[in-house]
DNA sequence: CTGTGTGCAAACACTTTGCAGGTGT
DNA sequence: ACACCTGCAAAGTGTTTGCACACAG
């Protein structure tokens, strides 16, 4: 398990204490590399920790700004890794993809956000794109 | 009200039966044009109208065309009017924009979705960028 | 008349809160 | 030792389902 040690590191990096139940989420969003909700979370976790756990070590790491909201389009949020966030300083363009097939939600990294022009007097703070599309893989398979 | 016809007229495109509670609520929506909760439209038909069967109204709505899924960071959905979309042709990108101040959230359709690459092997069905930030109306007021 | 829409009741699912005990630092 | 995390129980909130009656076409 080489990602211990990077686990312990973003705990203390971001002032969090390591406790086995945050230990075991940041792991399994490293290791599925995809969005999730609070019940797809709850599938893997569950037997280990009760239910009020995760929802509250959830919403640590969105405030602490180690996990980010992804949006979905069925209602209830996701959230995904920051890759690139700290507390202080938020990466503020967020790209999606969502494939209608598999339903794995994944963070478009590479891609810059196109800019585009805001009619007048709007300021953005934020952008979250969300494409919905066939992926890689379910495009192949068909 | 001149807003009947138009309604009464959207209805019979869609081929929904005429009833009271269809009608408010889609005078609701043209009358705020911004886009509202199923607990936003509670809040105003809920004297006329039981819970179960806004739910069921706004999930016809959707599933016709009628109006289209907004995205929010805030968990649930949003709905609002389709404004080009029928139940076989369908408007795939949207705009939206989410005013942090005032917390109303209203279509962009004027604004032309910017375009981009996404990396290879992704098809793209449906594009929805959320933008946040200020409104021109909570910039001026400051 | 027929099929669909509505209201009511209840089930179900999701999320939050309070508190007591356990654990990391 | 202290502050914070966790689990459990329960409350609170949001959403869905089944059924009987009402109503639009």
């Amino acid at each position: 398990m080489m990602q211990k040690n990077r686990i312990d590191q973003a705990l203390k990096k971001y002032n969090l204490r390591n406790t086995n139940c945050r230990v075991e989420i940041l792991s399994l969003f490293i290791s599925k590399d995809e969005a999730m909700s609070h019940a797809d979370v709850e599938d893997f976790l569950s037997k280990d920790f009760d239910r009020v756990t995760l929802y509250r070590t959830l919403k640590t790491f969105l405030d602490k700004g180690l996990l980010h909201k992804v949006l979905d389009d069925s209602g209830g949020l996701k959230y995904a890794l920051c890759k690139e966030c700290t507390e202080e300083n938020h990466h503020h363009d967020h790209v999606h993809f969502k494939c209608v097939k598999c339903n794995k939600t994944t963070c478009i990294d590479h891609v810059e956000v196109p800019h585009f022009q805001l009619p007048k007097g709007y300021q953005s703070h934020e952008l979250n794109l969300l494409v919905q599309g066939v992926c890689p893989e379910c495009s192949k398979i068909y």
